[in-house]
DNA sequence: GGAGAAGTACGATGCACGTCAAACTTGGAG
DNA sequence: CTCCAAGTTTGACGTGCATCGTACTTCTCC
């Protein structure tokens, strides 16, 4: 069963904290969090979430917020495309998501 | 002056969210802020910080940590040490320290 | 079925960074 | 003053990782 037919209950676990903040560190994949996180779906293909960059090297990026927890492949449309764990998020580190936007907002 | 006699109405600012994650980012430092995090007085000196480990690896972390803002150096009786920068974290990453400690606590 | 678009897989490359050892600095204790 | 403990500085080394190009897969649409 290919990933993005897994159902959302039994998703693989999100990461230790180590982990996840490793993924979270890198600008690219900052910023992808960030788009998911301000749709509304919480959701979106692949080529909505970067620009400039190599595909294999977004590849790269989401096979890594994959194996985090922090992104569940799926199907938008007739594209791949990703789908941002909030619930699951909001379980292994709450309020983490909440205080990485809240804090890029007051940066502008 | 040296760095620990800066008052800490003069502190420098706490570094934007990608640094700041590039800066938690790492076991070793992410243990540090965590003992200074569960210590009452959030501060102490350099060597109860860490263990096993070079001291010159250690300055470097602290290096980072310092220039990240999240710690900011002091004189802890006759020893160098570290005390964090609660105030500053929370202002620039509203939530973001005590997200971290509760994932922390949660997986033990 | 064939063509093209959208992602993925695989190597290669270059730079960032975590680590250490050794030499230096500094503050206290005796 | 001398010695020692505690940190820092500097340089070297190895690995991890972000990036890219190319080749491959797989889907959709005609």
């Amino acid at each position: 069963m290919p990933p993005w037919e897994t159902p959302s209950d039994q998703l693989p676990p999100v990461a230790p904290v180590q982990k996840l903040l490793r993924a979270l560190a890198d600008p690219v994949r900052l910023e992808m969090v960030r788009r998911l996180a301000v749709d509304p779906a919480a959701e979106a293909p692949c080529s909505d979430l970067y620009e400039g960059l190599n595909k294999s090297t977004a590849t790269h990026h989401f096979k890594i917020l994959v194996e985090a927890g922090v992104f569940h492949p799926v199907m938008v449309g007739p594209s791949r495309g990703h789908r941002l764990r909030r619930t699951a998020l909001q379980k292994a580190a709450p309020g983490l998501l909440d205080a990485l936007m809240a804090a890029m907002e007051l940066e502008g």
